[in-house]
DNA sequence: AAGATTTCCAACCGCGTTTTT
DNA sequence: CAAAAACGCGGTTGGAAATCT
């Protein structure tokens, strides 16, 4: 036998998240910590599935995040981790810890690409040629946010799985980020996130639900 | 000013992997 | 060990907002 299943599929909500449902969810995970998404639904009364909670965690109410305005200096991280990882998103943002993998898949596919393009087409190339041979020249090219974080080590890693032709795509999670975000979201979850935001609807809209909680906690 | 078109992004879907029983 | 559900990822889409005609 295997599991036991963790919520039906009638009832389930789909679409946008209200900033009610966000509360809750946010709730949730400031007692319990995020993980073990299959009880989210059970235990907050969500009519929403585990797979929504997680994503709307993960992309949007975890704090931390940046939404908005990538700096030229992430787009050359980007441009750079693409052409040597290819669209493996979550393995790129592991590398912009402020960054989600939606978010840098959305940008790349909506600005990115274009501009790629649009640069190529003149000739000047906006990122490096394709990767060198070895992880020491690999090292070399990379954008100094990429040396200045801890993580680089596993950046070679993850560039050389990337090339080889038997690389499990398994692999490539990323427990020191994962970590880092159950650290990290106990305490003041929304007050740098806020303070970054500046879009008016409610869906790009942090402190909405940081006045909510307010009258939470 | 209003309708048409384009852009953008939050969220859904499908699938491979991992975990649990 | 096998089976089944949960998890996590990348691709895709729906619709609101922005821009154009």
């Amino acid at each position: 036998m295997g599991r036991p299943p963790c919520c039906d599929k009638v009832g389930v909500k789909k679409g946008p998240w209200t900033p009610e449902e966000d509360i809750i969810l946010v709730s949730y995970i400031q007692e319990n910590g995020p993980g073990n998404w299959r009880a989210v639904p059970i235990n907050t009364g969500l009519m929403r599935c585990s797979k929504s909670c997680r994503l709307r965690w993960t992309n949007y109410l975890r704090p931390g995040i940046r939404r908005g305005n990538f700096t030229t200096h992430e787009e050359g991280i980007i441009v750079h981790l693409q052409s040597l990882l290819g669209n493996r998103w979550a393995a790129i943002a592991s590398y912009l810890p402020q960054r989600t993998d939606n978010d840098i898949k959305n940008y790349w596919n909506t600005h990115l690409k274009k501009k790629l393009k649009k640069q190529q087409a003149m000739g000047a190339i906006f990122a490096p040629p394709p990767p060198p041979s070895s992880s020491a020249e690999t090292a070399a090219n990379l954008p100094a946010a990429v040396h200045l974080d801890n993580h680089h080590h596993r950046y070679h890693h993850d560039a050389i799985a990337a090339s080889s032709s038997t690389v499990d795509h398994g692999c490539y999670s990323n427990p020191e980020v994962t970590q880092h975000t159950t650290i990290t979201m106990r305490r003041s979850p929304f007050a740098d996130v806020a303070a970054d935001c500046s879009s008016s609807s409610y869906a790009s809209s942090m402190d909405n639900i940081s006045r909510l909680l307010g009258g939470f906690m």
